[in-house]
This record gives C-alpha cells, sequence and structure tokens, in this order.
DNA sequence: TTTCACGGTATACTTTTGGGTACTATACAC
DNA sequence: GTGTATAGTACCCAAAAGTATACCGTGAAA
C-alpha cells in the first residue's frame, strides 16, 4: 500500500524490517492476514463478520491492496448472489512467523480494556496506559 | 503512534496482532528499534548516520513516541554539546522476536534494486514489482 | 408490481492523520 | 561567524480512512 514507509533507496540495515513492515501497512491488514492464516480461505462476509468493526469499504480496500502485493489471491465465483473467496498465496502464507510473533507480543503485553489499551511491560506493571 | 489502527474497543481474535503493529506504526520506528536492539543504547546522532535518509525531525519526532510508548528510555546528559543516550526499555527489548520475524522475512522476500522493491516469492520468483 | 434481502464492489466526497519543510533555539569552542 | 549536537514551533500538503450512495441478478414477501 502506501503509507509512508521507508524508501528503499538506500539498502541500510534495518532497511529490510521497514520493507515487511510496509506489507503490513494499512488498518485492518494484520488482522486479516492473521484470520487467513487461522481458516485458510474465508469468504468477504466471513472475513467481515470476525473483524466486527471494519466497514466494507476498508475490508474491500485492503483485500485488493494485498491481492496487490501478491499476498493473497480472490476467487470469485459466477454465482447469485456474489461469491468471493481470499486465500493466501504462499508469499502470503510465509508471513506466518512474523504474524505468530505480533500475536505472541499483543497478548502478552498488550491488554484491552474499556476501550482503552493498556501495555503491559515484562515485569508485569502497567507502565502506560495509552487512550 | 498515531497512525490509524484497529480501535481496541472489542477484543476480538486477531486484534493483538494489530495492537502490537500499533507500536510500530511510524516511518522509522521498525528501522530505529532494530538499530537500539543491536547496539543497545545509541545517541541521537548515531542513530541518524545509521538511517541515512531520516531528518532530524522526524527522527526526534519518532523517538519521542517510542518513549511515550514506553519502549525506549531517554538519558539526557548535562553537558554542551547536547548528549542524549536512547535505550531500549524491558517492553521495548521483548519486542526482539517481532524484531527478528520482520526482518528474517524481508531479507528473503524483499529485494532493493534501483529505488525500487522486489518481491520474492517463496517459489524463488518475483511476484511482484512494487514502485 | 414493488420492495427487500442476499453478497460483494464501485464512485464521489469528506475528514483525519502523518510526514515533511523552514526556521528557531540552547551553550560552548574555534 | 560557523560548527557541534539536539530539539522545538509553525505550517503545508499528501495520503489514508471514513461516509454516503449506487450498482449488479435473483428470489421471496408484501
Amino acid at each position: 500500500m502506501s503509507k509512508p514507509r521507508a524508501k528503499l533507496t538506500d539498502n541500510f540495515p534495518g532497511c529490510p524490517v521497514e520493507s515487511t513492515l510496509g506489507f503490513l501497512d494499512g488498518k485492518w491488514k494484520g488482522v486479516i492476514l492473521y484470520h487467513l492464516l487461522e481458516n485458510g480461505t474465508l469468504r468477504f462476509n466471513e472475513l467481515r463478520r470476525r473483524i466486527p468493526s471494519v466497514t466494507q469499504r476498508m475490508l474491500t480496500k485492503q483485500l485488493r491492496e494485498l491481492e496487490e502485493a501478491g499476498l493473497l489471491e480472490r476467487t470469485v465465483f459466477a454465482v447469485v448472489p456474489p461469491r468471493v473467496d481470499y486465500t493466501l498465496t504462499p508469499l502470503g502464507l510465509s508471513l506466518e512467523p512474523v504474524i505468530t510473533a505480533l500475536r505472541v507480543w499483543g497478548k502478552e503485553h498488550v491488554i484491552c480494556r474499556d476501550g482503552k489499551k493498556f501495555v503491559v511491560a515484562p515485569e508485569e506493571q502497567v507502565a502506560l496506559e495509552a487512550a
């Protein structure tokens, strides 16, 4: 997607980190990739039900970007009502260690409470309450 | 940082992924974290030299945000010229598996060439040339 | 006949957010 | 005056996200 990330003009150390993050830029991409990793193939509406607060518009948009980046593929069925399946490509599947690391860290260090995000430091100490 | 990410109002599956990504949002944060992980403590200018195309303004800004998120701490020395050291907190250090996963994936799948980014699919096939 | 539901996507427009530029500041040394 | 190292403010604009509305074909219900 087009979210600004470190330009890859220079191939400086740490550049691969930002490159990878560039593939995950976009409000719902991390979650989308997570669900496709967990479930294999999902329809548009199945994804939407798993991500309660995403709008149709944004889900369509992010899915298209992920497709363009080569991380997933769409299978359009010539049926009515319309049916479109989304599956990760081998490239998308190769992101599994990344998504897993992200999920594990988030699960251990971030607590959701009353719409707020609490960060838990490794010492189980609430280091910061971020709105 | 303040880049739009999935709100944590709902604690739906996949939410931890987006939570973690929220800590990495910002043009230079991935690289900054990488360098601090590799080197322990770095001064402002040492960081800047390792990230060739970052501006002072943006580096200051992203460092401040990382500090506010509890991922790093600043040590200000009462000297002239000014000296400020940046070190990861334990929370920041706990991101090591994440940063490593990002770096490994980027190294294997993204090629930088002539200012363009090429994606290499697991089958060593150039799947997409992304500008 | 008309309306609604189904599932998915498009266009037009608005609002929000992030990254960048330009300039300024500090104290000391040369 | 210029350089060192670090960081602040003001402002601009591009990009991302969001809202509203429309579209498609078929079947069912009013």
